[in-house]
DNA sequence: ATTAGAATTAGAATAATTCTAAAAAATGAA
DNA sequence: TTCATTTTTTAGAATTATTCTAATTCTAAT
């Protein structure tokens, strides 16, 4: 594993949050200088590929990635942005039992919003 | 209402496919050749906004645009990319239940190989 | 030390969509 | 109807996230 990757990758684990590829540039710059963005878009995807890390798609939005790799959903708060994890268990057989086919994968994009904000 | 607006709501209401913005440029420039694309997208985002179609969104792909306005899910074909017309009933309330909140709003992207690809 | 393959860099390319500014059309009051 | 105001359309530039490309640089094994 090379140090960018190896860099990209720690960037990724140490953060509590859900970075986007360009946050990750931003950190990653300061340790490497000289690291190119198309290095980042190309480790997140060998990453994501080998299951050390996880994207997370919002339409409209660039993607983030997760450290979490084992399978759990997020909710995007409509005005702050701040995603959480949450779980809810067993919802692929679920959508398949109700829909008799089945689904080769699936993604759900759900917004609500958070604690901090409601109160603003 | 204007005339273009009323053909791309017309191409919409014809078609029995889930049409992108750019399959509606196509089709509406052979009726009103001076269209603008950016006219299409403009229509569009007014339509939608007005619940005369509404908007099917699938990361990576171009939106498409559905006449059927009351909710439903899609399921789309990994090899050919079709969209099919499914119904879960509940699925926000189920998924609020077993999250423990309220959500403002959420969409699912579910893909599956339709039986014409499964064939080949 | 050599070399083949992999990875990185930098910047161009792409694709979908939005923005902008000017022109045209529609609307509505006098 | 006529004029003014507002809305819509047009055309093309701009934007944004991401991928691609080609040249260069590493890396690791002989």
């Amino acid at each position: 594993m090379t140090k960018q990757r190896k860099l990209i990758l720690a960037i990724i684990n140490e953060s509590e949050d859900h970075l986007t590829a360009e946050e990750i540039f931003i950190e990653a710059k300061k340790r490497i200088n000289s690291i190119a963005f198309a290095t980042i878009y190309n480790n997140l995807n060998v990453l994501v590929a080998e299951k050390y890390i996880s994207r997370i798609k919002s339409p409209g939005n660039p993607d983030h990635y997760d450290k979490e790799t084992l399978p759990h959903e997020h909710v995007v708060c409509d005005f702050c942005g701040h995603i959480m994890d949450v779980n809810v268990p067993d919802i692929k057989e679920m959508l398949e039992k109700r829909l008799k086919l089945s689904l080769t994968s699936f993604s759900l994009d759900m917004h609500y919003v958070c604690e901090t904000c409601k109160q603003n």
